[in-house]
DNA sequence: TAGATTGTTAATCGATTAACAATC
DNA sequence: TAGATTGTTAATCGATTAACAATC
């Protein structure tokens, strides 16, 4: 159990949200078949992973969801800890803006970059935008560790190329492409075209969906 | 090999991509191999991917690109065919509108849905806006088969099951909320925050992002 | 105690990887 | 032929699922 998975990581972070909005409808214990239900997941699997936060519960009373939530924080950290900066603001990369800027300091973007001189040293939703040239200095500079690319597909590559050599050390790809990334960075390609055609696939034979994480 | 997973699609759908590029760019065969280190994939598993679709390579030129991308396009199918409605014309919907109205025929989305008055009727990015009150009846006109959802997360669960009641049958789901569908519906999660925190959690630590699919 | 839940171990399942014969 | 690749089978690996003893 040394190593953890993405996976595990995944569904901690969906329990997460669920048990804040437990913990904020005033929820003070629960039991692992519970959380399982409102996540789509399995008792005994939910229990293993809460176990590798270092939190353990209560034959009677299940779970403490404060404690828990303290625990799983604690695990996880936040990614604007590490320091986020999002490459190309076109549509996609304003609406994760708007989307980060409203009340979740957890994924506050500390940079925006983008090679149109129009759109940089604005401050978009309360965030500044810089020209290309700036970024290995800014991401440096702010000790950036994240990077989000919303550029087009040709630019994809080079960006995370550019992110890598300033210091990053996770990316998430929106653009359409598969990107090569050296060992030790991660990578999270969050690939709209082939969900959107695994959608189309299943659909047309009736499969229900992959599991959460 | 009667059971295809939705990993197997996946990669297929990125397979179609590459090699979409590849035959732009004039080449007529490829082998295993190099499409696998297009796409970071192993050679073997890329073979076995394409032997799903029904077709063959050969063992002097390896794959014909011009009969692999028929060979895909008859398996994966279009999800426009299918017909794509979308929920929730907020920043991100919009986004999404934008990035399949661009030259992008095989993700065009047929119909979109709002439950603010001021967003309904008009024309996005050459796509109708309709009532939240129309949805059932729009969906079942036009054969709707697909459903993206782009609300806040307090709308989320029940549009999923407005969307299920009207016909549809595959959904994409940009809330961060897990969504409970029936058997028989196949369903998707696009989960921003939850990828993101994926990458904060190894970016801190220092591991390679997972396989492609 | 009795009963339901937790934590742990074993069994199952599926996908990936490796090995190799068949092919051009 | 010789050499590299394809298609197929077996081995490995990891995650999920099931079973059960320990716990409150």
């Amino acid at each position: 159990m040394n190593v953890i998975s993405d996976k595990v990581v995944g569904r901690l972070s969906v329990y997460r949200r669920v048990l804040d909005q437990m913990l904020a409808d005033g929820l003070q214990f629960i039991y692992s078949h519970q959380l399982a239900g409102a996540c789509g997941a399995m008792a005994a699997q939910v229990r293993r992973d809460l176990m590798v936060t270092g939190c353990s519960g209560n034959a009677r009373r299940g779970y403490n969801v404060r404690d828990l939530l303290a625990s799983i924080e604690s695990f996880l950290g936040s990614p604007s800890d590490l320091g986020i900066a999002l490459v190309g603001i076109g549509n996609l990369g304003r609406a994760l803006m708007a989307y980060c800027s409203v009340r979740r300091p957890r994924m506050h973007i500390a940079a925006a970059f983008d090679s149109d001189p129009e759109k940089v040293s604005r401050v978009t939703h309360g965030c500044r935008c810089y020209p290309m040239e700036k970024l290995e200095e800014t991401c440096r500079r702010n000790g950036i560790l994240i990077g989000i690319i919303t550029t087009p597909v040709s630019a994809a590559q080079s960006v995370a190329d550019a992110l890598v050599a300033a210091g990053v050390r996770g990316l998430m790809n929106f653009a359409p492409v598969p990107l090569r990334t050296p060992p030790g960075v991660y990578l999270e390609e969050m690939d709209v075209t082939m969900s959107l055609e695994k959608v189309a696939y299943f659909a047309r034979r009736g499969k229900s969906g992959p599991e959460i994480g």
